[in-house]
DNA sequence: TACATACAC
DNA sequence: TATGGTGTATGTA
């Protein structure tokens, strides 16, 4: 199975990406080692489906009534009352670098090396080039694909040029990464509020200005172009900036039906939190492939998984997600790691601690 | 607590 | 020739 998510681009040649990925992939000690945590994974379904197959009539109608009291409690707390913008900047690291060097604007380019790809534009993207993607995979995808190596001073000073303007929005915003961040802009969409079908409508039109306006001024003050997605909750928002992508942006309405419209037929791979292998699981499982189906098969979900994970599925299930207030996070770790190929010589494996020693002893890294 | 896994950018 | 680096959350024992 490749390790590349190849949906949503459209225009690429899947089968030969994967043929050209597997190719060059198999027989390497990466590979071998892939191929065991799939094992584990395929063994781990096994016993999830052992476990399903032996819920007794009883066991299936109690977990039944543990699900719907959970997504009963879930849609209580339902909050519609704040208006959230997620914005993501387009091929972020790969955009920097062709202000810097417009020619390679318009052609098929990476940021990263031979060994590690750390994003790539939208041209090289039709070849199947993707991000942490090794180089010489994806010069074999893409023959005439240009490299450019990381320059994370530039991409820091980008960000925060792009905080400033995110700032005028919302003081508060959330920055989750060097090139994304959330928005609370309740109050900027107060001007008018109640719900008359055409009110409704007016504001949804009024959201698209805001998140318009908030993207010509990324523009103007950086020259990068950025996606947005406005909805009544963080998890949604983030859904939603990725729908238009990139320069475009998407408003799902503060509305229980419109989210639940919206929620029923898309694929819980979308979801933040849910990667490669809980697509999986769910998919080989329990047959659940949209976030529709978490809500169906919740009395599964709730026999088999822990509190927590039931309770994220079934609250993705009903299109909930975080709608408070930004806290402040303190910092749980710093750390510094380096890959290097395998070995079991001891002098040089001593060698090289001691030269990390040498390195950060003096460094002051309090976690 | 220590360790492994999953996930995100 | 070659498959990254940094940080968070969670489950298990
Ligand atoms: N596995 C990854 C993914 C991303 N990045 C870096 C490079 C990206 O430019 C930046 C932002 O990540 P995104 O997922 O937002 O991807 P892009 O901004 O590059 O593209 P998109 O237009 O899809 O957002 O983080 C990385 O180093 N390693
Ligand atoms: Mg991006
Ligand atoms: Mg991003
Ligand atoms: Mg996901």
């Amino acid at each position: 199975m490749s390790p590349f998510l190849l949906v949503g681009m459209d225009g690429v040649d899947k089968e030969k990406v994967q043929r050209i990925v597997y190719e060059m992939s198999k027989g390497s000690k990466y590979f071998e080692n892939e191929e065991r945590k799939e094992a584990f994974i395929r063994q781990k379904i096994e016993h999830m489906r052992a476990r399903c197959a032996k819920l007794s009539a009883t066991d299936i109608s109690h977990y039944q009534k543990v699900a719907d009291k959970r997504v009963a409690e879930l849609e209580a707390r339902r909050d519609l009352s704040r208006t959230w913008l997620h914005v993501d900047m387009d091929a972020f690291y790969a955009a920097v670098e062709t202000l810097s060097n417009p020619s390679l604007k318009g052609k098929p380019m990476a940021v990263g090396s031979m060994s590690m790809i750390s994003t790539a534009n939208y041209e090289a993207r039709k070849y199947g080039v993707r991000a942490a993607m090794p180089g010489f995979i994806a010069r074999k995808l893409c023959p005439e694909l240009i490299f450019v190596p990381v320059d994370f001073e530039k991409y820091n000073h980008y960000s925060s040029l792009t905080r400033k303007v995110f700032q005028r929005y919302d003081p508060d915003f959330i920055a989750a990464s060097l090139d994304e961040a959330y928005l609370d802009i309740t109050e900027v969409c107060r001007e008018r509020d109640l719900s008359s079908d055409e009110v409704v409508q007016l504001l949804i039109f009024f959201i698209a200005k805001v998140a318009d306006e908030l993207r010509r001024s990324v523009f103007e003050e950086t020259g990068l172009t950025c996606s947005a997605g406005v909805a009544p909750n963080r998890l949604l928002a983030k859904v939603c900036s990725d729908i238009n992508k990139p320069n475009g942006q998407f408003v799902l309405p503060n509305d229980r039906m419109a989210v639940m419209t919206f929620i029923s037929s898309l694929p819980i791979r979308k979801v933040g939190g849910i990667g490669k292998v809980t697509e999986h699981i769910l998919r080989d499982v329990f047959g659940i492939s949209t976030c529709e189906e978490m809500l169906q098969k919740g009395g599964c979900l709730c026999a088999l998984f822990s509190r927590s994970s039931a309770d994220f599925f079934l609250s993705v299930g009903l299109g909930l997600g975080r709608t408070d207030a930004s806290q402040v996070r303190v910092r749980k770790s710093m750390s510094n790691e380096r890959t290097f190929s395998a070995t079991e010589d001891e002098v040089l494996l001593y060698q090289k601690l001691g030269n990390w020693r040498l390195s950060y002893q003096n460094s002051r890294i309090i976690p």
